[in-house]
DNA sequence: CCAATTATGGACTAATCAGTCCAAAAAATT
DNA sequence: AATTTTTTGGACTGATTAGTCCATAATTGG
């Protein structure tokens, strides 16, 4: 998963991953049929444990889930890397019908832990509100990427949640 | 730039350049040198054009820029490739900082026409405003490329942009 | 009309790719 | 301990990659 994370599907080869896994070709094979095979195995995983995560993230900071989940979504772990799911959907989704599967039930999994922290009582009321706070988040995902000064990606955070929340 | 667009710089072969150039290799190579020195200049003609057109959308729905460009950026021409330059910072930007400088510039004008189309007089003052707009229309286009309905990526906009005009 | 320059097609190289295959080693079973 | 099953290393295939090179063809200049 790492790999792939780093490195894109396309990029990736297949001695990248063995190296990794500290399997040789023929286990590899065995165990896993192919390449898109893992892949999509690394991807669901991914995405389980990001949704786990920022579920968690939201639930400890309960006071100011919103903000916490931004922060979470805008500055992910994994260095420079950004969200792998964004990074795979960018990639391959229009030519993959699978990962843009995957794609979607991701990001509306982020909306629903979005709306939910909003308006824990009638979260559906607030879906768009949710939608657009995801795809800020998400936005400034390419923000960093190309390298802007993090403290503007800040102050554009600080900005959108000021105006969002009134 | 077409082919680069369509499938990104590593799942470009030369093959793909020279057929959809009309080109032999031995033109190409005397042409360009490289790969990636067509990618680039690809890159900046993508860019220059794409600013360029920004700024008409801008100029000629003069009563309401702002919506326009979220429309123009969230929807760009090229179909289901979304915008070239989001694509090739998510592919190539932290491995190469040619692209990252590209992709800076490129994020760095969308924003400055948001500044100008909010408030044309004093458009320093509203610089965060302009790229919460800016990061907002960025993450709509992951939204569509994992094949988001239409219908609420567009209520999307309009419940950021009621929010964010008030 | 001829000579010098430039452009072109396509064969070629060396590297890398995903995936296969089999003999040898390891593990499990009797 | 002997035999069967499973796992493994790594050589191998055929396809594809970016980039080179040269003999031929087209264009240009005189």
């Amino acid at each position: 998963m790492k790999v792939f994370w780093q490195k894109g599907f396309e990029a990736t080869s297949l001695d990248d991953l063995t190296k990794a896994m500290g399997l040789s070709r023929s286990s590899f094979y065995s165990a896993f049929g192919c390449k898109q095979s893992l892949f999509l195995q690394a991807l669901e995983h991914y995405s389980r444990n990001g949704i786990r995560n920022l579920r968690q993230v939201a639930d400890t900071a309960k006071d100011d889930a919103v903000d916490a989940m931004m922060q979470a979504l805008s500055d992910p772990k994994g260095g420079p890397q950004g969200c792998m799911l964004i990074n795979c959907i960018t990639e391959l989704a229009p030519h993959d019908e699978k990962v843009a599967q995957i794609g979607r039930r991701h990001l509306e999994s982020i909306e629903e832990t979005f709306a939910k922290a909003i308006d824990p009582q009638h979260p559906e009321s607030v879906r768009d509100k949710a939608s657009a706070y995801s795809s800020l988040a998400i936005g400034t995902l390419a923000l960093r990427k190309a390298g802007m000064p993090a403290e503007r990606i800040a102050n554009t955070l600080k900005q959108a949640k000021t105006i969002l929340s009134s």
